[in-house]
DNA sequence: TAAAAAATCTATCATATGATTGATTTTAAT
DNA sequence: ATTAAAATCAATCATATGATAGATTTTTTA
């Protein structure tokens, strides 16, 4: 329901229909457990439309990726800039660099629709899936504002080697997919309740530890054969 | 090949090899896309063996965590505890409770047979799978040892609220799983090599990483109805 | 209103899956 | 050597899956 009723044709109808079933359940229970058979009766729509529409599930996953990741990746160099201008020229604080990552994605979660919520779900699954066509589906839709990221990044750590600044990123990414998962998980700890919060709670404090961590000290690169550091 | 051959009768032999097999398919491919099948042929064992030994395919699933984790859990628990002596009563660093957990477990990526590893992917691939049933496979062979370390959690930073410390619990799980994804994929930045590095670097800097992380101030929580804080 | 295009439907193909049964072989115990 | 138990095997069941082809209906265009 990311588009309400509103002047959409017949066919665009369904291709939305289909893109919100198929988020939800593929968020819900995971791309590969998730059957068209199972999209379509939910949505109440014949088999045929996926693959009239979309050509095979791949196509479908590949759509609802870039229906979303599209302006979030929008919404994130749009904050990046914002930061980049606050600062005229120097280079932007830690916090804020991470803010402007992590804030339209978790956003999504509070979307007027359940939608974004699900999606989220999906994002995190698609990341830690093995199928190497689902990452690179991901990479796809990624990679553009990924750059900028980590241009910012050097900017503000100057000190630090590409390769810190990397795996910190990715540990970055690691802690925004937990956060995902268990702001809709039943308490990992408590078995009942969800560890909720707003979503700018949570987003706060994401960031803050995020920013304390790209603090720390690496230990000294261990040399390794064929990679210049 | 965590047994190697060694006076183990007929039965046991191909037990074993099962679990070797399907743990490396699990790891390398994910559970949902790995069929029985699969592990059947590449094990070149009869298709009525996992029913046989484990039942189905959960049961088969299950005896793999149970291998891997029983002694994750013994290891951890004695470093805890040994960490507890050193301090004589006092609290134990937050660097010492952080390594204690994730010391056994990313090590497993230096074990001898290449399952360790396989057994890691897949271990992070199931802590992010929607599906209920695999969670509550994973939960049952971590609850145990995980009360010990919210102990010594809440010893250490006795002003943080509980929830506080469950969130940054959640967030060094996050980036537990993000590493061990990252230390086998291919390089998610530059789409070729690893992000390697040895066992001991990544451990030091994820300790470092985590423990500043710790460090790190919440916001003042938020009231949440029917939750008291 | 007639023709063209878009969208939807029914039926079906080819294949893959987890699981089970009952016969058969191998191993261990007496 | 004989017998009981353990382990393996081939064959099959019932079902689910992604995909497609071709007929049919609906909508748009001229």
């Amino acid at each position: 329901m990311v588009e309400k009723g509103n002047g959409l044709n017949k066919g665009e109808k369904t291709r939305f229909l289909l893109l919100d079933t198929a988020e939800r359940l593929f968020g819900q229970n995971g791309v590969t457990a998730t059957s068209l058979r199972e999209v379509m009766k939910v949505a109440d729509v014949n088999m045929a439309m996926v693959h009239y529409y979309f050509k095979n599930k791949e196509g479908l996953l590949d759509a609802i990726l870039e229906r979303r990741l599209v302006p979030i990746n929008q919404a994130r160099l749009n904050l990046l800039g914002k930061y980049a201008l606050e600062t005229g020229g120097h280079p932007i604080a830690m916090e804020n660099i991470i803010r402007a990552y992590v804030e339209p994605f978790i956003r999504l979660r509070d979307d007027a629709d359940q939608g974004g919520a699900d999606f989220l779900k999906l994002f995190a699954w698609l990341r830690m899936e093995p199928n190497f066509t689902y990452h690179q589906l991901m990479k796809k839709h990624l990679g553009d504002s990924l750059a900028a990221f980590q241009k910012e990044l050097k900017r503000s750590l100057p000190d630090k080697t590409d390769e810190e600044l990397n795996w910190k990123w990715a540990f970055l990414g690691g802690t925004v997919v937990m956060t995902i998962t268990l702001m809709d998980q039943i308490d990992w700890f408590n078995d009942e309740g969800d560890m909720g919060g707003s979503a700018d709670w949570i987003i706060q404090n994401l960031v803050n530890y995020t920013a304390t961590g790209f603090a720390s000290t690496f230990a000294p690169e261990p040399v390794r054969a064929g990679r210049p550091s």
